[in-house]
DNA sequence: GTCTATACGAAGATAGAC
DNA sequence: GTCTATCTTCGTATAGAC
């Protein structure tokens, strides 16, 4: 019985591919950049991901998959639900800025270009799954019946107004989405 | 003074890339799958587009996005808004089930691959811009004032409930951010 | 306007030494 | 557990004939 253990190379490994991903894509992220950007050495690549280059972008989608649901759980637990979505929408906004709008969500690209791989593809739909089952949790309580509908808007609309405003470099689009779902929150709860 | 004469090979080539975009993304939208696709000439690619493969997938974003902005100023020019967003609704609903959830939105890959090219950006976040202002004219006067945010929710959400029902193979994301935008423009119409 | 042939680079993957 | 070297494939791009 063989046990994994996450080494730091590995871990590391895997956060610089998420932080590459959503930066440049699935397919752009090559195996040289994860190397550069995590300081791991060459050698361990296969040593760590016998799977290659398909199991490493799995291991990056499930990873900032899970990091953003700790978040929203968190938020979830110590707000409101329509002061939580403000401090997701928050957070994108300082991801953008601060990356010139460089920078999207690293499940997005899983999604769109991790197509091909079946188990890429699922990581990425779990992701989206556990977030909107956070939010509607928190949700059903006010709306019964409607929470998963509105959850599902906020993250669709959400990651919809990230890839708006990185392609027109602004966050206006994330600002105007940010009001109307305060708007939708609000009204479902009042 | 030269004319730029739009020949089929030309013009073919230019709509297999974006179908083929919707599908692969740009980085695996490959001059090889283009050729087969249209069945145009090799030696004509660098005849038609001498700048390459980022003209190419430039000429092929802004395509996508006038072809999309004429179907929603025809929408929104013969039916209400409520209306008219529900067509655009059903027209992804039979691009994801039609292709087996293979295919997505051309302009989105564009924004997110195309993010290096600043031609290719460009164009993406122009028919972001086009498709929003098309929404807002006929929300504007029912809703002054909020016309913008209503119509960028409305891009934002459906493009981001496309990446999720492509990751879920499901257009249950689809049908809930449709069932929860019915209700934002009929409220705001009202 | 279209063809073939080819240059050139980068990518993922593998083998075998240390 | 890590290294170097290499294989193979595929991509864009170019050159020059027809």
């Amino acid at each position: 019985m063989s046990v994994i253990v996450n080494t730091d190379s590995r871990q590391n490994m895997i956060q610089s591919t998420a932080l590459l991903m959503r930066e440049r894509g699935v397919d752009a992220t090559s195996f040289s950049e994860v190397l550069a950007h995590s300081g791991a050495p060459r050698g361990s690549i296969y040593h760590h991901f016998p799977g290659g280059k398909a199991q490493l972008i799995e291991e990056a989608t499930r990873f900032a998959g899970e990091f953003t649901a700790a978040g929203l759980a968190a938020a979830m637990r110590d707000s409101e639900p329509v002061a939580a979505v403000r401090g997701f929408v928050s957070l994108w906004r300082k991801i953008l800025t601060r990356s010139d709008f460089g920078a999207g969500c690293p499940v997005v690209a899983a999604a769109l270009e991790g197509d091909r791989a079946p188990a890429v593809r699922d990581a990425a739909a779990k992701a989206f799954s556990q977030w909107e089952e956070l939010l509607a949790d928190a949700v059903e309580p006010h709306a019964p019946g409607r929470a998963h509908s509105i959850a599902t808007l906020i993250i669709a609309s959400i990651e919809g107004a990230v890839v708006l405003a990185r392609a027109q470099r602004s966050v206006a689009p994330l600002e105007r989405v940010a009001e109307e779902l305060d708007r939708v929150i609000t009204a479902a709860l009042g």
